[in-house]
DNA sequence: CGCGACAGTGAAGATTCTGTGAAAAAGAGG
DNA sequence: CCTCTTTTTCACAGAATCTTCACTGTCGCG
């Protein structure tokens, strides 16, 4: 009866033959409480990230040179120098000025929080948190910094997403498209080649409401391909990968029909 | 939704029949008011979960330690041992310390959720809660909790595995292939040059449901062949070992079959 | 040279999954 | 408060896939 539940494909313990490594994403936390520190390293290490964790601010804009983190994660209130003169050595170290900030602070100092935000902080996290909060601004700000050269506009075959207009079009002709049909499209086609579970996609496309049943996306990627496929019954584009999820054809070239 | 009541929850394990290949993920629940955990366990249950009920923390984090649950439910007020204790206890179990736990806390014991999240919790739930919010609010921590291992491309010969995509292709041709004729050709391949013996290959690729008879193997070997092989009588890739199972072959490198 | 065990084959039945149409629910604007 | 748009759910039907089974062909060995 409800068989949404397994859509999970987990590749477990495949081996894996060497291809461009994903790497996980490096974050630097500063916080003096061990508890607190232990608890976000946790959390953010069930998320996927890699975790460096220094109890004072010494030493780790010197690391952080070295290792290029993709975001810091600063407790304003520090023993010796605080989060917030870090943030500014940051901002004025040359390798590191466009690394992301993001502030921890603890409820009513309110005055920080504009104080980080004037640093170029891009964006503070109030104690006590939720994980879910963290890791979902954490993800947030690293999506949209950490994109400089995010196409503005996506071309497969006779499909073109223009990401600045957040308009799509096919053979030049425009198509129109609702919110989430956009952002579900962008997504898939700027992963192009890549399979999603519905979990993933719910994940990435719809955020933070994961009160959706797993077969709406079934509904959205069918509107989807009444727009833009010559022939929705042969999906040029929006393939179904069976007892998985969906993938975005990469090459579009000309196949139709097969056996 | 035409579900009729079974009032007899507690004995389905005995009923159970295998349909799915996929595990179920096991949840742990703590709870000392019987009726919401029964209620509990129903949800979870008709969402695909397995479920192990405990009305009091004592006996929980022994059990656990044995069957590795993929979530903790834990009810905060408890007799005995307090929720947050256990998920304290969790959390410095090193067989544990990575299993995501999600509290159950009554309206307005906001102290007590910020406890909980000091403590490591990943979420939590606030009662009443409804039966979507329970199970919405579980995946999503799973979700988040246990991300799958990254795909990769592996190629041998003319075989091309393209893990990201989930697709075959031969000699730069796409192949189409179902699900478990997938999960079996990379479990292969992975381990390339290793002979299996069917119950191996049931253990890896089919997971949970040993309820497959081992011939069923050789279907999905020939089918395999026949997509892969440039002649299916006399395999390049999926030899055959008599006696024992099947083995991938490593070097596939020279083309010609037969004379 | 024949026997028994094991693997390959074809097809049928059972089961699960996705596509679809329609309608309810939730928002957005007037 | 009402209307229009968008999102979300639901139930069903048709496909696709999994599994079994009976039969045939092959291999190894005495």
């Amino acid at each position: 009866m409800n068989a949404d539940f397994r859509t999970r494909i987990e590749n477990e313990r495949f081996l894996v033959v060497p291809k461009a490594s994903t790497k996980a994403q490096v974050i630097f936390v500063v916080e003096d409480d061990a508890d607190i520190l232990r608890l976000i390293q946790h959390h953010l290490k069930s998320a996927g990230f890699e975790v460096v964790g220094f109890p004072t601010s010494s030493g780790a804009l010197e690391q952080a040179a070295r290792q290029h983190p993709a975001l810091f994660l600063l407790d304003i209130m520090l023993p010796g120098e605080s989060g917030l003169d870090l943030c500014r050595r940051i901002r004025q170290n040359h390798k590191l000025e466009m690394t992301p900030v993001v502030f921890l602070t603890a409820k009513g100092e309110e005055a920080d929080r504009v104080a980080g935000l004037e640093l170029g902080a891009d964006d503070y996290i109030v104690k006590p948190f939720s994980p879910r909060e963290l890791i979902a601004r954490i993800r947030a700000v690293l999506r949209r910094t950490q994109r400089p050269e995010k196409p503005a506009i996506i071309q497969i075959g006779e499909l073109e997403i223009n990401g600045e207009a957040m308009s799509i079009s096919v053979g030049g002709a425009p198509v129109s498209t609702t919110p989430t049909e956009y952002r579900l499209l962008e997504y898939l086609a700027s992963h192009a080649g890549r399979v999603f579970t519905r979990d993933q996609l719910l994940d990435a496309v719809w955020r933070d409401s994961h009160f959706v049943t797993l077969r709406s996306i079934d509904v959205f990627v069918r509107r989807l391909r009444e727009k833009i496929e010559p022939d929705p019954e042969h999906p040029l584009y929006l393939k179904t990968v069976r007892g998985v999820g969906y993938r975005f054809e990469r090459s579009a070239a000309g196949e139709s029909a097969s056996a």
